[in-house]
Order: C-alpha cells, then structure tokens, then sequence
DNA sequence: AAGATGCCCAACCGCACCCAG
DNA sequence: ACTGGGTGCGGTTGGGCATCT
C-alpha cells in the first residue's frame, strides 16, 4: 500500500533551481496564478515536483519576499511569538510580514536559539536552564557565553554587549514576563495580555482557533494571516 | 597555501491536515 | 462515515562559503 508519489520523480530535476527554471515559474504564476501545484510544473514546462515548485515561490521567488537581515524588533517579535506558539513557524512566518516560515525556522536555529542561550534560558521553553549542578552550571553558562560572545560580535545590530542589551531588555524572557506560571500541561495555556483578560494570541491578532485552542474570545483582528 | 572545521540557508522528505466525492 | 488526493508544515539534509589551524 502506502501514498502514491506526488511526483514521477524518475523525471523531475532536484536540487539548485536554474535561472531558466526560476524564469518558467514566474511567469507561468504571473499570467495563471498559483493553481494547482502538482499541475503546474508540467502546464509550465518544468521538470520539478509540484511541491519543490511551491517551495521556490513562497520562498524565494515571491514579489513580497523580504530579503536580509532582520532587525532587531523582528528578532524581538520572533522571541515572543515563539514564547506562545512553539515552533509554528508558519504562524510566526505571518506575524511577520514578508518573511517565510523557512526562513525564520533558519534564522531561529542558527542565530536566536543561540541568543536565548547565551542569555541562559533554555530556546524551547524560553524558561531559566537549571541543572542540579552549581558549577556545572557555571561552566554551562561561561561555554555559552563565550560562543555567544564570537557570534554577536558584529551581528549584533545595536552594537551593545551582551550585558547592555540585557540591560535594555530586562525582560527578554518574554514569556516570564507576560504570561501566567506554565502549568504541568504542555498544551498553550491562556496568556492574559491585558487588564481586558484577552489571550495574548488574541492581542497579537490570532482568531480565537488559531494560535491557542483555549481562547473564547471571537475574532478580534480580522486581518488574519492566510 | 591547503586541508579541516563550522556556519548558513535553500531544498527535500515525510507526516498531518483538509476537503471533495 | 469513510477514503484518497492535494496541500501545508516542520524537521532534516547537504552543498557552498567562510574561517580557522
């Protein structure tokens, strides 16, 4: 049993898209629009899966595209949204406009992931590392520091030390700072964002089935990703 | 100068979800 | 209610480039 293939990938070229392939894509969704991915490629001459053609477009070769550094609120806004959705990245990807899940999921694992350690708190829960061991620790922190420390250099935007810009944002840990003690339950767990008692997802502009299940309160944004 | 190592990012893979029939 | 096709999503891989030794 099992799926049948999206593809005959005997015939579909993988890898590196060419400049020519690139072209046959914008075109085609230019004059026909995005239709139907897994027609598209032969309808536009290409000898790619129609999901790879999806993945270029999104992203790459998309007129909205935002290509470059992020800035430092995109960084900010990634750590806050990531504190409430995990590693959604799609619904991140549309907080941010202009970026694509893939890269922002990139940007996480090689430079935000590593901020969130060199500031001792742990990427995935966004909460303080603790270890049973003082000093283990202390070495914990002084190696992640130090890493840190060689990749900031120069990266970091504001130009401030790692001190300094703990200093400027003393609450970095965004999710200890607006949310609620985690409760054992992994699952999201209703932020109060406000005197209102609106869920933080809702604050954000998430439709009350988006983001977290947990929140009743009906589409406060109607400006919704997707 | 050259090989080793690390980093970044585009692209692939496979599973989950949605929805029409 | 069930099934299967299409699409979206998140995790992972691998190639190219930069830096180090």
């Amino acid at each position: 049993m099992g799926r049948s293939p999206c593809c005959e990938k005997a015939h579909t070229n993988k890898g590196a898209w060419t400049k020519e392939e690139d072209d046959l894509l914008i075109s085609y969704i230019k004059s026909h629009g995005e239709g139907c991915w897994r027609s598209l490629p032969k309808a536009a001459g290409l000898l790619r899966c129609g999901k790879s053609c999806r993945l270029r477009w999104i992203n790459y070769l998309r007129p909205d595209v935002k290509r470059g550094n992020f800035t430092e609120e995109e960084d900010e806004l990634i750590i806050k949204l990531h504190s409430l959705l995990g590693n959604k990245w799609s619904l991140i990807a549309g907080r941010l406009p202009g970026r694509t899940d893939n890269e922002i999921k990139n940007y996480w694992n090689t430079h935000i992931k590593r901020k969130l350690l060199s500031h001792g708190l742990d990427p995935q829960t966004h909460r303080p590392i603790i270890t049973n061991n003082h000093q283990q620790q202390q070495s914990l922190q002084i190696a992640i520091q130090k890493k840190a420390d060689s990749v900031e250099d120069g990266h970091s935007s504001s130009g401030m030390s790692t001190d300094e810009e703990t200093m400027r944002c003393p609450d970095l840990n965004l999710d200890l700072s607006i949310s609620l003690p985690r409760p054992s339950s992994p699952k999201m767990e209703v932020i109060v964002a406000s005197s209102q008692n609106i869920c933080l997802c809702c604050n954000i502009g998430f439709r009350s089935s988006e983001g977290c299940g947990s929140c009743q309160i009906k589409s406060i944004n109607p400006h919704v990703i997707r």
